[in-house]
DNA sequence: ATTTTTTTAGACAGTATTGTCCAAATCGTC
DNA sequence: GACGATTTGGACAATACTGTCTAAAAAAAT
């Protein structure tokens, strides 16, 4: 008892911390398969190896565990995010193959991670009925991601590399470059290979900098 | 007799056929927004303006009127995709400003659409539970639009409008630049003035004419 | 070894939903 | 107005899910 007294939160029961987290895992996958309304908390304890009342004791009810999940979600979701936006190439030697290669990095953790599908399905599953349960990635995410993808351009540009008027519609577009293949795709669940988001991303890395290049 | 004959507008239409309409229009939006699992009979007869039993007695149970929702919504997708592809700029004088313009109209028309929102929105839903559902969307729909739109640019490109390589990834590129800036806002039910759908044809039209336009 | 905490399985009430049935009301048509 | 088809509201059984409760089992801590 001293002991979890004194750390409740770093040292917590293994298997307690572990059965959390173990439900929070299930419950993204069954919430994201089925949707909130579909999903069901004997699916969920099942899926987690749980019995339900284990779910119960740990979230509360099936609002708080949704909630629970999204939070989880968006937090890794946009870790990941940050995370491969530091790779960005600042000082490139070979701004195209550089460029090429963060979006494949882009695209493998972020877009097509199994994270990222999750998120944007359930955002686009219940954004609508719970707005005020994503207001949280709405700040964070997309603006976020978008203000620092075109602070990286701008300092580029102004380094001479490409020719930008506009960084932050010139970072939506790489973006959206980047997806124009794999967009169609992953909304059917297919399966996509190393060498499609290669080629994906040649292609939309072409096209950027015949529009951005410097002439 | 003479009465609905006389003002068909102005009185609700309460016929047989008018009731089974409505039911259908009722159930889109309400899958729509629930979720197949979340939508309930209930809800869709209430607002269908219409009892219980009337549903079933025109679309049997649940799922065949789902299906019959996915079917009606495809196909007016599908109608309204082709009809805007038909009004692509083939013999342009300003093709600046007429893509544009063909920019707006595929968004405003077909992606943006009520329609367009549902198909999109139940995809992602459902997509993955019943994959033989949306065969006929994925069979008829991004393969096809693609193929005709690659076939307006290669037309451009060989009367000398264009200077393209590969069509097929122009045409994608040319959509995914086109919705760059509403894909997030849609994803969370922004409300989307034409002020915003034309600044971001421009923007989109602007990348796409500094890669592909002629030099 | 003992004590405390956590987990489990199952029962349980309350509620919601589906799909059916039916008699009365309504509508379209003659 | 009369007749047949359609619609309605409500009752109904069957099923499913949520969230609570319990006593027993398991695990962890002392």
């Amino acid at each position: 008892m001293t002991l979890t007294e004194l750390s409740p939160d770093t040292l917590p029961p293994r298997s307690h911390a572990a059965k959390r987290m173990s439900v929070l895992e299930a419950a993204t996958y069954v919430f994201c398969r089925e949707g909130y309304a579909g999903a069901n908390i004997d699916m969920i304890a099942a899926e987690a190896g749980v019995s339900r009342q284990t779910v119960y004791n740990h979230h509360g009810d099936k609002e708080k565990l949704f909630i629970a999940v999204v939070r989880a979600l968006t937090e890794r979701t946009n870790a990941g995010i940050f995370a491969t936006l530091a790779t960005f190439p600042d000082q490139p030697a070979d701004l195209n193959s550089e460029l090429v290669d963060f979006a494949i990095r882009l695209n493998g953790n972020c877009i097509c991670s199994g994270d990222g599908k999750f998120l944007r399905k359930l955002i686009e599953m219940e954004g609508q009925r719970y707005p005020e349960l994503f207001t949280g990635w709405r700040e964070d995410g997309p603006s976020k991601t978008w203000a620092a993808l075109a602070a990286r351009f701008a300092r580029l540009a102004h380094a001479g590399h490409l020719d930008i008027d506009d960084p932050d519609v010139a970072a939506r577009q790489f973006l959206a470059l980047i997806n124009a293949d794999l967009h169609v795709s992953m909304a059917l669940g297919d399966k996509l290979g190393e060498d499609r988001i290669r080629e994906s991303a040649t292609n939309a890395i072409r096209t950027f900098m015949r529009a951005y290049g410097k002439r």
